[in-house]
RNA sequence: GGGGAGUUGCCCGAGCGGUCAAUGGGAGCAGACUGUAAAUCUGCCGGCGGACGCCUACGUUGGUUCGAAUCCAACACUCCCCA
């Protein structure tokens, strides 16, 4: 790929870049010289998961990658420490470092399933903000002034609500900033609400003498409620380890409006072909649902595999579109303390397979008609089953947890 | 340092001595309708026991009272104005 095309590539489902010149100028210094651009992202390891959302970043940095760029994961153990006021109308709760470790653990393999190990340098920066004593950081603070600060549309808004900022949550630009003077970074990735805190850094750098980085600004996703940012917190998630089944669900549920940007950021259907479907759903032509099932068919493959896929979108379509009720449903055995006189008391059995958070709650869901046992509803809050009728049935809460009763 | 306002359930927000597990909205869950979309309608929405019941809850700790989310005191935290 020559540097023009590696532009047109890189720049796909980008918001903005800053500047495009310099980037090209960037990328094209890299293919004559053959010195690759350091791509930086900073990971914030406040989560467990890789959701779509994050990967909607890790996807660009790997595309860097595959233009044999040199990718730079920052994972922020000490500005988690913090906590990254983006986008935030709270402060947010300080991690401490067994926290973060833990968090960088559960999260590395997930990273790997979008990006190339061996081209990926990772870097702790508690290796350098964690050295600097005070004097540092009151030099390093001096480059920023407090109007510019205040003038980011977080603060601004929680300055008119009249709700607390934290000093600390003041300094977290600077910190993040300085990250990219420390890698020298040539280039950084980052959603749209990571604006100001890049911007921050190319400033920095350029007071430290350094060609300042380009700045590459990804929309952010849209999660399954249609509303609001995908994030691990709302609950509005896909994790790229969800099990296919639960994957392609998911999916199935966004509302229509989404489905244009999820294609666009979250898989490698082409730009003409994404355009040419959403003109038909908009003719009517192309029902909204086939775009999701074609959709959510390529999450799956691309965090699983074809087959995967393909006996997920056969799952979806029999349990749900033809509501039957799956016969591979996982399996669950009946405890003890549910059996009284040869009985099956329902109400308790879900709560005590997890199926709802207490028995109080099981109860108001069978009133709510959300029960069934085999192919007939559950109705009566009390019930009971003699335990050989329940035995093999598959007990049905909500609109998909199945479960086939064992002994 | 001085003066003022505030802290209620996941979030917002009423309540201002008993009838308050606490009005209302949002979110969430379930049901109907559907394409597990949107819109709409219905029910649920602290925990436990089969309902009447009990327990835990209105920043914290004490106090007044037969009785407090509601009154008083101290403490903590937040915001605003002044210095």
């Amino acid at each position: 790929m020559d540097f023009e095309q590696q532009v047109e590539f890189l720049s796909r489902g980008c918001s903005e870049i800053i500047t495009r010149e310099e980037l090209k100028a960037k990328l094209l210094r890299a293919s004559q010289s053959g010195k690759p651009l350091r791509v930086k992202l900073g990971v914030d390891p406040t989560v467990p998961h890789v959701t779509l959302g994050w990967a909607v970043v890790l996807r660009k940095l790997r595309q860097f990658q595959d233009c044999g760029h040199t990718a730079c994961l920052i994972i922020g153990d000490f500005t988690a420490m913090i906590g990254d006021p983006s986008g935030k109308s709270k402060t947010r709760p300080q991690l401490d470092r067994e926290e973060v470790q833990a968090n960088v653990r559960a999260v590395e393999s997930q990273l790997y399933k979008v990006l190339i190990r061996e081209k990926t340098e990772i870097y702790y920066n508690a290796d350098w903000l964690g050295k600097m004593d005070f004097a540092d950081v009151i030099r390093l603070a001096s480059h920023v002034t407090v109007a510019r600060i205040l003038e980011r549309d977080d603060f601004q808004k929680r300055l008119d609500e009249q709700r607390p900022i934290g000093m600390h949550e003041v300094l977290y630009p600077l910190c993040q900033g300085y990250d990219s003077v420390a890698i020298e970074a040539d280039v950084e990735l980052g959603g749209n609400d990571q604006k100001f805190n890049i911007l921050v850094g190319r400033n920095l750098q350029g007071q430290f003498g350094q060609e300042s980085q380009v700045a590459m600004l990804m929309p952010l996703l849209v999660g399954t409620d249609g509303s609001e940012k995908m994030s691990q917190s709302l609950g509005n998630y896909v994790s790229v380890v969800d099990e296919p089944n639960e994957m392609f669900g998911k999916t199935m549920s966004i509302p229509d409006h989404l489905i244009e940007s999820w294609l666009m950021l979250c898989t490698d259907v082409p730009e003409s072909e994404i355009e040419e479907m959403v003109k038909g759903m908009e003719s009517g032509s192309l029902n909204p649902r086939d775009a999701k099932l074609m959709l959510a068919g390529r999450l799956v493959e691309m965090y699983h595999d074809e087959t995967e896929a393909r006996a997920a979108e056969e799952y979806f379509l029999t349990t749900f579109s033809k509501r039957q009720t799956p016969s591979d449903a996982p399996e669950a055995s009946i405890p003890e303390s549910c059996i009284r006189d040869g009985l099956v008391a329902i109400a308790p059995l879900i709560a005590a397979l997890g199926l709802a958070s207490s028995n109080g709650e099981a109860r108001r869901l069978i009133q709510g008609g959300g029960v069934s046992l085999g192919e007939e509803r559950v109705s009566d809050p009390t019930a009971a089953v003699p335990l050989e009728d329940a035995v093999g049935k598959v007990l049905r809460v909500g609109k998909h947890k199945f479960r086939t009763l064992v002994r």
